[in-house]
DNA sequence: CAACTGCTTTGCGTTGCACAAACCATTTGC
DNA sequence: GCAAATGGTTTGTGCAACGCAAAGCAGTTG
């Protein structure tokens, strides 16, 4: 006998009780709901020429500007060859440039351009029906909420770079962190 | 000169200010959030023999135990050649089963066995450290809030393949929904 | 000046998909 | 009764987004 109950398309238990430590469960939930932000997003970012991988990075451009390959790598959690790509892709449309720092010529800052940042705010207003068609679920305070928390989350994230390991190795590795030591270097000068 | 000032990694400003409407910006930190946390799930997960698509096929079953083959694919909106390979992953390992729709002999009902229930139950509980380690710039309560934000995020997509299109298709287009349509025939019976 | 660092290029491999075509078993509608 | 449609499966191709390794160049450091 089929079991109704049990086949709605509504979920019938959250996946995790609220008063679970430790929240388990956001894994799941945010590669679920990333996935199809990112579908949605593919199409809106089409026609601007932009890749969802783009708009990440000239969001974290926008809140970190001006810092070396190594820390947008670290930010980024990608490995630097691949920044090398993602940058490479990013400066031949003119949305960043790579300046060289001149108390160290081997590195590169890299800035958002003027243009870049247009494209950025173009991207994003083209975003808005995507993420209000995605979060329909929510209503406007809970999308604001969900955004900054989100906000709060990769803060978090780097400022654990600050003070912590990277986040290729997994919890626990004790070496220094290239993102810190960077920011160090900054902090100093 | 140096840019000190714009080169730290804690981000100066919010992507989005609170106040714009669609919250504008989700896309980048869902996206980036969702990938940080997917590194560390990894490692948290490959012990136990299963990967982030894993865990979100597991978690989504749980929620929509004994649903078609065809209402799978529209909650995690891949294609249906795609889902195949996954489901047989994960009956392989018993995790799941197919069972016969008595009613359609042509549809398999999927559901979540005892085993696969567990072995859900061993993967967050892996997940426990890393998602602490990833939301480490959230509180407790905020951390609470964040779920429930997606999982109410999750239920108005599912909610929205009951009512609307698939999400594969740009918002718009007005076919009809394979999940809602299967919907309305479970709720029929 | 050797050793190290920041970045770049090239190459290889894996994963997670989308998409197409073809097929089988079953159901539906005329 | 049968053609058309449906649910699922298999095979195949291609692509994006990576990780990782090796090698090399320019520049810095001790």
């Amino acid at each position: 006998m089929l079991d109704i109950a049990s086949s709605s398309l509504i979920p019938k238990t959250p996946a995790a009780s609220p008063e679970t430590p430790g929240g388990s469960g956001s894994s799941a939930l945010l590669n679920h709901m990333a996935r199809i932000m990112r579908l949605q997003a593919e199409s809106a970012l089409a026609p601007l020429g932009l890749r969802p991988r783009h708009l990440v990075a000239l969001s974290i451009l926008r809140d970190h500007d001006g810092g070396t390959q190594q820390t947008l790598a670290a930010l980024l959690s990608i490995d630097r060859t691949n920044l090398v790509g993602l940058l490479n892709d990013l400066e031949t449309e003119g949305w960043i440039e790579r300046r060289r720092d001149t108390e160290d010529r081997r590195r590169h800052l890299v800035v958002l351009t003027e243009t870049g940042s247009e494209k950025l705010a173009d991207a994003e207003a083209a975003l808005v029906n995507a993420e209000d068609h995605v979060l329909r679920g929510l209503d406007e305070a809970q999308r604001q909420q969900l955004q900054s928390l989100l906000q709060l989350a990769a803060a978090g994230h780097a400022a654990g770079h600050a003070g912590g390991c990277t986040e290729q190795e997994p919890i626990g590795h004790g070496s220094a962190c290239l993102a810190a030591q960077a920011d160090e270097e900054l902090g100093a000068c």
